[in-house]
DNA sequence: CTTGCTCCTGCGACTTGTTGCAATAATCTC
DNA sequence: GAGATTATTGCAACAAGTCGCAGGAGCAAG
């Protein structure tokens, strides 16, 4: 599971900011390392208490900020406006979530570019694509009604 | 303020599906009538309580998602994940907020159709346009970096 | 390996909501 | 107007985060 680890250079990348590797860090990096896709933050706060019982909440939620900071990660707000960590973003790109039925699917640039430049041209807005979440109905979920 | 009264059919909306008209739910009518715009959760019952004092979270909240129900409310999620509610919305819009300044803009869904009409055709969504908020950096923030 | 600078941790308190429950009070019917 | 129904309220407890603070611990320098 750690063959090509991506997380390798996270200890060196946090001391080169001058910010410390510790014991606690290095926990919620493995719990992070161990599952891709998106998690929420009471769901690192729980896999790591599963494995220290001791973990606290704060502690979780600033090295998810600090993380963040440094590029390993990246938030956005759940339906509910719950944050969901999306680990180790490849490229940047927006979610939509079916409020029905809940799944979730990713929606690259190109599918966005269309409003992106629009309101870059129109307003000089720049999107913060990772940032975004698209609620609304799926396929599936629109027979009815 | 209160000329053409929006909020008048309210009380008979609410009957007509078996709910109550209470002095509570009067009162955060009066609130929400009483300022346009988006305001918070904690907002409006802040606003309550200077009316009176007595006025509990729960009962806000509860009769919040009952107005919305009732289509007199909308709601999406700010930059932090928090509730705002955007009162008698007329059609349908989204919001931008800049992350630097925290301004926010509406969106017409004309700016946006485009990436409506894409993810309705490619892949059956239907989005929810008034719960979006797109989060970026505006024309005046992004001078820097 | 000791020292010292600061970053981090853990704690406790607080914010913003949500939820279950028993008591209260709108509204309907007679 | 009295009584029955059942939606609502208010309370208390809980969930998800956030924040300030004092003590502890990384890390680099000597």
């Amino acid at each position: 599971m750690a063959l090509a680890d991506p997380w390798s250079g996270v200890q060196a990348q946090l001391r080169a900011r001058g910010l410390r590797w510790t014991p606690q860090r290095r926990l919620i990096l493995e719990v992070l390392a161990a599952q891709d896709g998106h998690v929420t933050g009471s769901d690192v706060v729980e896999r790591c208490r599963e494995r220290d019982a001791l973990t606290t909440p704060s502690t979780v939620y600033r090295t998810l900020e600090v993380l963040e900071e440094v590029g390993y990660l990246h938030h956005s707000h759940g339906p509910d406006g719950r944050q969901e960590y999306h680990v180790l973003p490849t490229r940047e790109h927006a979610h939509l979530r079916c409020d029905v039925c809940g799944r979730t699917w990713e929606v690259e640039p190109d599918e966005a570019r269309g409003l992106l430049d629009g309101l870059r041209q129109a307003r000089g807005f720049r999107v913060d694509l990772g940032h975004l979440t698209i609620a609304g109905r799926c396929r599936d979920c629109t027979a009815d009604s």
